[in-house]
DNA sequence: TGGCGTATGCTAAAAAATTAGCAAAAGAGG
DNA sequence: CCTCTTTTGCTAATTTTTTAGCATACGCCA
C-alpha cells in the first residue's frame, strides 16, 4: 500500500522491487488482487500489464499517516516530532526556513480569526 | 507492535482493546508470541498476566516511523509534511510557539557550525 | 512475421494466521 | 478457605496468505 502511495502507482514487479523483505512475485499479484477487491487499490491496464493506484486521495493518504504517528508515538503533539527529526536529521537550512515560513503564517492566521 | 510503543507496555487484553478491528483474544495472544519469537517485543510476569514491551528503544522507534513516512509521503520533506498538518488541523499556539523555539535552536547552532 | 521476454489467469499445494475452547494456575474478595 | 474472575498453556480446526508453475496473451524488435 504506502509503496503505491510513494510512487502514486505501481505494478506487481515495482511493489516487489520496492519491498525489502519482497515475498515472491506471485505473493505480490495475489496482495495486490485482494487489496483491489478490499477497495483500496484500482488498476488500469498498460498495455500487457496492470498499473495500480490507490482508491485514496494522496491527501487523504499523507494526513492520516502522519497523524497516526504522531498520535502513535509524539504524543499527539507535532513540536515533540519535529523536534526529534531535527535532533536526529541534520536538516537542510532550506527546510527549516521553510517550516520557519509555514509557522508564521498559521500563527498570522490564527491573529487574525482571534 | 505500534499499540504497544503507544502505552509503552501492554497486555494481550490492552492490545485487543486498542485495536479498532480486533481480531479475537486467541489471534492477539498468539501474535504477541510470534512477535516475541521474532525478537520485537519481550514480556515480564506481573501477577498472573503478561505484560509486553517492545525490545526496540522509544527513540529509535519514533524516529523510523516518523523519517518513514515523511519519505513515503511527503518527499522527504519535513516541511511538507508539517505544512499539511499545519493545515488540516488547527495546532494550539503553544505548538506553533514550541515548533518556532526549536527551529530556531536549529539554525542557531548551524550558525555556529558553520 | 517469428522469437523472446514479460505479465496475467488460473490451479493446486504449502505455510501461516486466526479462531474456538477447555484445563489449570494465580489473585481478589468475601 | 472458598469461589469467581482473569489469564495462560495447549490443541485442533478453519481461514487466509504465500508459494510454485504452466498456459496464454501482448509488445518489442530483428
Amino acid at each position: 500500500m504506502d509503496v503505491i502511495h510513494a510512487k502514486s502507482e505501481a505494478t506487481a514487479a515495482d511493489v516487489q522491487a520496492a519491498l525489502p523483505k519482497a515475498p515472491s512475485y506471485s505473493a505480490v499479484r495475489a496482495l495486490l488482487r485482494i487489496l483491489e477487491e478490499k477497495g483500496f487499490l484500482k488498476h488500469r491496464e498498460d498495455g500487457p500489464r496492470y498499473v495500480f493506484t490507490p482508491i485514496e486521495s494522496p491527501e487523504h493518504a499523507r494526513g492520516s499517516a502522519l497523524k497516526r504517528v504522531v498520535e502513535t508515538f509524539f504524543d499527539g503533539s507535532l513540536a515533540n516530532a519535529v523536534a526529534a527529526l531535527v535532533d536526529t536529521e541534520k536538516l537542510p537550512p532550506v527546510e527549516l526556513a521553510r517550516i520557519e515560513s509555514i509557522i508564521k503564517k498559521a500563527k498570522a492566521k490564527q491573529e487574525v480569526t482571534r
